[in-house]
RNA sequence: GGUCCCAUCGUCUAGUGGUUAGGAUACCGGCCUCUCACGCCGGCGGCAUGGGUUCGAAUCCCAUUGGGACCGCCA
């Protein structure tokens, strides 16, 4: 081991996107590696050529990327390293740890399957073990696991578990084609890359005794173990791409902050007292695997909106108008600026809980006209309140400065002089700016807006009104 | 079928022998108010079941039930 230092590795099989339970793994990796100072691999386990495809990488890559779960080494491909597993097999079969299997394939399932219809447990029978086989087509190598006893391991979150060995298989280690299989590359590579805590889900957690073993034939200290509670589905059945598992970059597209997506991950499963909020860098402090449940859960997409839309209240302005420009151009208005999005996203980041939600609110800022809801129209834009319309539109236009201040003493004198209230004039001035019953404040608007759009807004409205009458 | 893991409001969870079982979300009601949000206040709602242990059990033990994972030349 490399002293004390931690070393942690998300090591995904490129088989499909990266989806929530994927991302949650790779960010208890990552943060607990962050909070002891330690190292954090990318590993891609792409042995099973067939099903490995290299969009999935890209995605991963990119998921991990846009999260913020950035790794100090790698991404290492299991690929490349066939050499370095040949050479660990080779040296099993040496120190007869590991031996070659010439038994037909076909044969050894049809007797499984005769096995499981006993009801007996489906185990290779060993007739090969002691054979002394040597290299031959179609033949495998595998390890000699013990025959009695147990294998015992302390997992941080399950606690010790213990299985007997009499329940244990010589799995295979190599494939008739010379390429390692999953369990002999994953402790192959952890050896060499230092990794001394696996954290990983608990569908491992069966596996890991068998991994033990192939540690033990080769000599080496097992690492540190912690097999975090899976994610389910709403129907409570493992994630998969039938139900649920939507790849992390889709809610990159539905208008999720990153940091939002962390919190609610870092938070199923993982707790801190009552706490439900936190940043990156307060889960980097305060995370620990002690904390980690050991109960599956159900990813809530109601409470990730909710805290969404906190991340979105507590990120700074700068950043979000730089975030929310692509979802306004999305909405077709191509020409928008940041400028446009600095004076949108103070009035709409209290009212939005997504960016894409927030790109909507935006679209009564651009243009001249606006196009006034039916209901809307009907109600608020009645001839009744067309002389109102009609000094205000003169007021305004005498004002110089559209801060949200001088338009509120504007507002006061307005009202004291027609002896109304803000209330009863609003909605038609609303519905006059934003052609909508629905909108920030209005003062908030206008100021958004600016004197010249206010004015032909307003000027718009009065024509529209008179023109009913 | 075998082995292993798990079990508190719908959901995410706090709780480690003595609590009116707490928080969050969702939902409902109210306040704030120029609409909508935000914010604040209140409400609804839970210890899977049965046995033990104990003066006392959500908490410890056993069983049952339920859920999950694994049992591949997939990872």
């Amino acid at each position: 081991m490399e002293g004390d230092m931690v070393v942690t590795r998300f090591a995904p099989s490129p088989t499909g996107h990266l989806h929530i339970g994927g991302a949650r793994t790779a960010l208890f990796n990552w943060l607990f590696a962050r909070k002891h100072n330690g190292k954090f691999i990318l590993r891609i386990e792409d042995t099973d050529r067939q099903r490995s495809k290299e969009e999935y990488v890209k995605d991963i890559i990119e998921a991990l990327k846009w999260l913020g779960l950035l790794w100090d080494e790698g991404p290492i491909f299991q690929s490349q390293r066939l050499d370095y597993y040949n050479s660990i097999v080779e040296r099993l079969l040496k120190e007869g740890k590991a031996y070659y299997c010439h038994c037909d394939p076909e044969e050894l399932e049809k007797k499984r399957k005769e096995a499981i219809a006993r009801g007996e447990k489906p185990r290779y029978d060993r007739r090969c073990r002691d054979l002394g086989l040597g290299p031959a087509p179609g033949a495998v190598v595998r390890i000699k696991a013990p025959l009695t006893g147990t294998t015992q391991f302390k997992d941080i979150i399950k606690g010790v578990i213990t299985v007997n060995n009499e329940d244990l298989d010589d799995i295979i280690i190599m494939r008739s084609d010379g390429t390692p299989t999953f369990h002999l590359a994953v402790v192959a590579d952890d050896i060499d890359m230092g990794v001394n805590y696996v954290i990983r889900g608990d569908d491992h957690l069966m596996n890991t005794p068998k991994q033990i073993i192939i540690y033990q034939a080769l000599g080496e200290p097992i690492p540190n173990y912690a097999h975090i509670p899976l994610i389910l589905g709403p129907d409570r059945t493992r994630l998969s791409k039938r139900h649920g598992a939507m790849p992390v970059l889709a809610y990159r597209d539905m208008g999720y902050l990153p940091q939002a997506i962390i919190n609610a991950l870092a938070r199923l499963g993982w707790s801190y007292g009552n706490q439900e909020r936190f940043t990156v860098q307060e889960l980097i402090e305060k995370f620990s695997l002690e904390r980690v449940g050991k109960s599956a859960s159900i990813f809530d997409a109601e409470k990730l909106l909710d805290l969404n839309g906190w991340h979105i209240r507590n990120s700074s302005d700068d950043y979000l108008a730089k975030e929310l420009i692509p979802f306004i151009k999305k909405l077709g208005i191509e020409d928008v600026t940041e400028e446009d999005t600095r004076k949108l996203v103070p009035i709409l980041k209290k009212r939005s809980k997504t960016l894409v939600e927030m790109a909507e609110k935006s679209l009564f800022y651009f243009g001249m006209d606006v196009e006034y809801e039916k209901e809307a129209d009907e109600k608020f834009l009645t001839p009744d309140v067309l002389d109102l319309l009609i000094d205000l539109r003169n007021r305004l236009n005498e004002l110089s400065e559209f801060s949200e201040k001088a338009l509120e003493e504007l507002f006061i004198k307005f009202l004291d002089d027609h002896k109304i209230k803000l209330k009863e004039i609003a909605q038609p001035i609303r519905v006059a700016l934003t052609g909508k019953t629905v909108s920030p404040g209005l003062f908030e608007v206008m100021q958004a807006l600016g004197k010249e759009k206010v004015i032909y807004r307003l000027n718009r409205a009065i024509e529209h009104i008179r023109s009913k009458k």
